[in-house]
DNA sequence: TCATTATTACCGAACGGTCGGTACAATGTC
DNA sequence: GACATTGTACCGACCGTTCGGTAATAATGA
């Protein structure tokens, strides 16, 4: 076989980055084709099933980012403190400092809903899921910890939309900063 | 002249209907015009701008709408309390209980970001300030109230979008009900 | 009062262009 | 030669938009 002139998962990386920025049905394939070198014909080699499977696999491959450098911190052993601060880190330099927009966001409202959401729900609750149990370690009753972990993640959803309305993306900044403080408040 | 078939306010709120429901680019012509009744010719003969033309009219009326139904609560006289529980049953019945989208939210993420930037900062600019004065009326410092009024609609937004991403309107509702303690505690 | 004229509302058909997707021959590597 | 990979050329459908034309009402003048 020729020697690909780039990896499949670079390939995925580079898609999921139009995906992210332009929303699924703004995502064209000839934005995909400019972007990873592909022409048409190789990208529907590579993906038979067309556009939709892209979307699929960008989901995967997000997966995998997701938890190698957001969710690793919350399974790291640590006080829930450096946890939280970690993630939050993590969570910074994932959304590009409040500049990238959140592909499960862009997915929603943007045309891929109905499409992928078996991946966008499943998705929202590992992360609320593995937040609770972190409130949970610091001694956070079980219902009030899974409330305040759905909070946090709808805040970060909000301040990455809203960041981006005022044009400002001190705004998301903040509220990062802010959130572990509030998730382990005793209140 | 004809009878007009349907008032132009009319048409503008079946045509918001549609932006909010498929964003800026998802709404075709097409279904603009299946859902105003008007041929697609037709509605160049209102919109002389096309689209983006119909786009900017369906912020000045959502402005309007945005107007008369939830920020009237906060310009009221009463008590701070009374004010924002009004705010949220407002905001409550405003997004069908969690159900619809927000226009600002889906035109953000869905191409319209670019060219409605102004209306889009103008309208969150407002609904701050306005939310922040009646904070302030609470005896809440100045700096405080502009924080808290920012990350509220910002927790909104992140409510509507994960609300939708969890498919649970339940997720928006509990929100919504925690706001007015949260936004006046003392803490 | 009644025909005439403007004005307005609307629509069918078509424009050039882009969409997602496909058929197929050519290429390069083993 | 076998086979993975790709470029080219193409498809029907739909995109936002425009044009020519029709029909209904309002305003006009005799």
């Amino acid at each position: 076989m020729p020697a690909p002139k780039i990896s499949r998962e670079e390939v995925l990386d580079r898609i999921t980055e139009i995906f992210r920025q332009y929303g699924y049905e703004g995502a064209s394939l000839s934005l995909i084709s400019k972007a990873t070198g592909l022409g048409r014909a190789s990208l529907y080699h590579h993906f038979p099933g067309g556009k939709e499977e892209m979307g699929h696999e960008v989901f995967r491959r997000i997966g995998e980012h997701l938890d190698r450098n957001v969710l690793s911190p919350l399974r790291a052993k640590g006080s829930p403190k450096k946890c939280l601060k970690n993630w939050t880190q993590g969570l910074n330099l994932f959304y590009g400092g409040g500049s990238k927009n959140c592909l499960l966001g862009t997915m929603i409202l943007s045309g891929g809903s109905d499409r992928f959401s078996k991946e966008i729900t499943s998705t929202f609750r590992t992360l609320i899921d593995l937040l609770s149990s972190v409130l949970e370690e610091a001694k956070i009753p079980h219902n009030l910890a899974r409330r305040r972990a759905a909070r946090a993640i709808g805040e970060i959803q909000g301040a990455l939309l809203v960041s981006r309305g005022l044009e400002d993306e001190g705004y998301f900044q903040q509220i990062l900063e802010d959130l572990p403080g509030e998730l382990l408040s005793v209140k």
